[in-house]
Formats: structure tokens, C-alpha cells, sequence
DNA sequence: CTTGGGACCTGGCTGC
DNA sequence: TGCAGCCAGGTCCCAA
């Protein structure tokens, strides 16, 4: 699925073929991509200039004039082309330049959003601090914990607290600091969330050093699979044995999404009174 | 404010 | 073998 190291992957990719081209075409064969706004609101964007290619958490912008852009999320399935796509896809978008590249949204579960936006502020703002972002420190994102008691996991997962992570990751990082899955956020004390900060760091920054993780249809724009699916340890990897002791990996639902983790490196908190 | 649950989606898998 | 129904998970929306 496409998190933060997969996004900043195809925002590399895809930066230097289409800065300072204009949109000349917009092709929508399936138009529920634009969401509710409709496919005509993206009719604005055509003759526009790409200034920029922002990543912001999991969203890729496409920078236009001012403060606007158009915005695209890859949810589960989506995957962006600057070649043909794979056989067997179908094209849910596609966007033609002026320098004849052609950008071509594929999206099987069609959960995916390309949408305009007038003034991307209010989109940018809502969303939780940019974890490989050097503002982004351990003492933040105690403070971010601190006010909420769900699980940790489920807190990595939510993007207003930080931006980017998803559950492959989550996973990883919660694996790497040793910390279970169901320990409420606010349970972390400072040495927890330091070890956590640091690994939510390693596990992205290692993961697009990977060009991120082809699990499903994640692929690069020029048709490559990542490989930082090679370096996992416990995601996606039920019943595997845990690389550092040779337990089995198990998978509990925290909350309504599935957590796997080593029951020996990452043990319940049975007591915090000591 | 925080938290929980359902909806959106479709291909692959499970089980009868 | 056939097919209904569940499951995967990122995000939004609504209710408590």
C-alpha cells in the first residue's frame, strides 16, 4: 500500500519529467476519481504550469499558480505512470503535458482521489507534522501522544497525529522500538517514544532508500517494484519467525486493522507501577 | 475535544 | 466445481 516511502518515491520520479510543464489534457474514464466536486472542477487546471511536486503525509500535489493544486491520493491500489502501465491495469486518469509526458493514474479498487484544489492551505494544515522533517522531534510527538489513550498503533495510523504512516509501517516501527501494538499512546514514557521517534525515522528514511514496498500494486512510475518489502520484519508476515528471537509472528486487530507483531520482542505492559 | 463504527471499493480467498 | 460472503486498509463522516 502506498505510506509516506512509496508517495516520496514516485514524487522523486515524477518531480523532474513534468516541472514547468502545462497541463494540456485531462483524460477521467472514471470520473468518481475527482470526488464529489465532479470531474469539471478539474477543467480549471488546464492550461496551468506545474510549478512544483509537493509530497505532503500520503498526498502527492501537483503545485499550480498561487496556492493551488491538484491533489492525489493513492489510498490502497492507486499507482501513477509516466510509461504504459502494466497489462491487466486500466487507466481511472490521465494527464497530459506540454513537453508530451503523460501521467497515468491506475487505480483497481478505485479508492483513489485526483482532485483541484483552489487553496491547499486548509489541506496542508489539517494534517500532523512531517515525521522525517527536522522540526520533528521526540519531545513533539510525546506531546502529540500524550492527549489520547487508543492504542499506539491506531495512533501512528491516524494522520492528524502524524502524517504519513501507514500500517506496514506502523508495524515496523513498533517492531524496531519494541513496543506492543495495544499499549495506549498515553501509557509511553519518554524513553518509549524516543526509541519510537527514532524508529518511525529509520523505518521510512530505509524504506525509500528502498524505493518503497511493492506488496501488492505498488510500482514505480517507470514500471520497477520497490524492494523495501525485503527488509520487513513483521509486517505483512504472520506466522514467519521473528528474525531477533524465532518466534512466530502473530497478527491481533487493533481496532479494525490487522497488527502483526513478535509477542517476545514487543510484550503486553502488564504493570506500569514499578 | 476524543473515540468508535460504518461506508467506500474490488480481487482473492475461505468455506459450505 | 460454484458461489456467497469475508477480508485487505486509507480516509471521511457521523454518532456518542
Amino acid at each position: 500500500m502506498p505510506e509516506l516511502p512509496e508517495v516520496e518515491t514516485i514524487r522523486r520520479a515524477i518531480e523532474p519529467r513534468i516541472v514547468g510543464a502545462r497541463i494540456t489534457d485531462i483524460s477521467l474514464p472514471d470520473p468518481s476519481i475527482a470526488g464529489p466536486a465532479g470531474a469539471e472542477s478539474l477543467q480549471a487546471v488546464l492550461g496551468a504550469t506545474v510549478r512544483a511536486v509537493l509530497r505532503r503525509g500520503k498526498h502527492l500535489i501537483l503545485l499550480l499558480a498561487g496556492n493551488s493544486g491538484v491533489v492525489l491520493h493513492l489510498r490502497m491500489t492507486g499507482a501513477l505512470f509516466l510509461c504504459e502501465p502494466p497489462a491487466g491495469t486500466r487507466a481511472r486518469a490521465a494527464l497530459s503535458f506540454s513537453n508530451g509526458e503523460r501521467l497515468v493514474f491506475t487505480d483497481l479498487r478505485r479508492l483513489g482521489k485526483l482532485q483541484f484544489y483552489q487553496n491547499l492551505k486548509p489541506l496542508l494544515l489539517r494534517l500532523g507534522p512531517e515525521p522525517l522533517d527536522n522540526d520533528f522531534t521526540a519531545e513533539a510527538l510525546h506531546e502529540r501522544l500524550r492527549t489520547h489513550r487508543i492504542p499506539i498503533k491506531a495512533a501512528l495510523l491516524d494522520q492528524h497525529i502524524v502524517a504519513g504512516v501507514g500500517n506496514m509501517y506502523a508495524d515496523e516501527a513498533l517492531f524496531l522500538a519494541g513496543i506492543n501494538p495495544m499499549t495506549p499512546a498515553n501509557d509511553l514514557d519518554s524513553e518509549a517514544v524516543r526509541s519510537l521517534w527514532r524508529a518511525i525515522r529509520d523505518v521510512l528514511q530505509g524504506a525509500i532508500d528502498n524505493r518503497g514496498a511493492s506488496i501488492s500494486t505498488y510500482a514505480l512510475p517507470d514500471g520497477r517494484r520497490g524492494e523495501a518489502q525485503f527488509s520487513f520484519n513483521v509486517a505483512h508476515k504472520k506466522g514467519a519467525l521473528c528474525p531477533r528471537c524465532g518466534t512466530p509472528i502473530e497478527r491481533v486487530m487493533v481496532k479494525t486493522r490487522g497488527a502483526c507483531f513478535c509477542p517476545k520482542c514487543q510484550p503486553p505492559v502488564l504493570d506500569e507501577t514499578k
